[in-house]
DNA sequence: CGGCTAAATGAAATCGAATTTCAATTTCAA
DNA sequence: TTGAAATTGAAATTCGATTTCATTTAGCCG
C-alpha cells in the first residue's frame, strides 16, 4: 500500500494506515461519520477531516467511489467487485446489493444511441426490506386495540 | 387543481398559483433555486421557503418526485411520464432522458428475488453529453502548441 | 544521522442547500 | 361574517461537506 501511494505521489502516515485498513475492513457503504468513529477506536486523536481527507484519497487512487442514495449523506463502496446496484430501506436505511451486469449491457447500447460517453452507470432501488416489511406488518396486527 | 388539492386537505392560495404553474410550465429536472427565479418573474414578493414548501407539497400529492443526481442539488420532475432514467453531463450538468420500461421490467424480479418491496427505481447515467464532447475535442486539437 | 520541503494533520471556521421557526396573514367551511 | 387551520415570508437553524491555517511529519538528499 505504501509503495502503490508512493508511485502516486502520497506519503504514508500513522493515521493514513489506520484509515486505510478501516475502510478495507468495515465493509462497504460506509460514511464518513461511521469511519470516523471506527478509527478513533484504534486512535482518539485522529481529526474527522483527516478520516474524509483520505476517504476521498482513496477514490483518487480509484480504491472506491462515492455512492449517493439520495438521503444527504455520501457512502464509500470499495470497487473491488463487479458491476452492482443498490437496495436502499427507506426505514433501517439498510444497503444491499444486487449483480448488475446485464443491465449495464442494456444500458450501454442507450447511451451510444445518444452519443453519450459514458463514466459510471448507478441503478437504485429504494423501497422496504425484507426485515422492515416483517415489522410492519407485526406493527399493522395491533389496530384493533385503538 | 384547486379541487384537487381541497381534496387532499390543502388550501389554494395566489402564490401557489403561480408556482404550480411555473412549474408544470417550466419542464422537468428544475431546482428549487431555479423555480424560485422564474416564480419571482411573476410576483417577486413570493419567499423561497414558499417555493420550496410548494415543491414539496407537489411531490406529497404525487405529481412529481425529487431527483438526486449526486452533485448536491434536489431536481424536480413531473411524474407523468413513462419511467425512465437520466443521463448527467458532468461538464455542462444538463439532464436528459432515456426510456427504461426494459430495464424496469429487468429490475422487478431481482428485487421480487430478494423479496425486497419496491418503492422507486432510479438508473442514472454519468458522463460527458455529446455537445460537450465536441468541445473537448476542440481543446485538445491544440496540444501541439506547448 | 540531520536538514529540508512538500505533504499531511487537527481544530476550527466556512459553505450551501435543506429545513424549521415564528409571528403575521389568508383561506374557506360553517 | 367568523374562527380554526393552513399558509406565508424572513430569518434562523441544521448538518454534512469542504476549506483554512498553523503546526507537524514523511521521506528524500546529502
Ligand atoms: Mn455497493
Ligand atoms: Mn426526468
Ligand atoms: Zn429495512
Ligand atoms: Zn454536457
Amino acid at each position: 500500500m505504501r509503495e502503490f501511494l508512493k508511485t502516486k505521489g502520497f506519503k504514508m502516515t500513522p493515521q493514513r494506515e489506520i484509515i486505510f485498513r478501516a475502510f478495507f475492513e468495515i465493509g462497504d457503504h460506509v460514511t464518513v461519520d461511521e469511519l470516523y468513529r471506527r478509527v478513533r477506536k484504534s486512535d482518539n486523536s485522529v481529526g474527522y477531516s483527516t478520516v474524509w481527507r483520505n476517504l476521498k484519497l482513496i477514490c483518487r487512487v480509484g480504491l472506491a467511489e462515492e455512492v449517493n442514495l439520495g438521503d444527504g449523506v455520501t457512502r464509500y463502496d470499495r470497487v473491488t467487485r463487479e458491476p452492482h446496484g443498490h437496495f436502499y430501506c427507506v426505514q433501517c436505511k439498510q444497503v444491499t446489493e444486487f449483480e448488475m451486469e446485464e443491465i449495464v449491457a442494456k444500458l450501454h447500447p442507450i447511451a451510444d444511441k445518444q452519443l453519450f460517453h459514458v463514466d459510471t452507470i448507478k441503478c437504485e432501488i429504494s423501497g422496504v426490506c425484507e426485515t422492515c416489511q416483517k415489522k410492519t406488518d407485526d406493527d399493522d396486527d395491533t389496530p384493533l386495540v385503538s
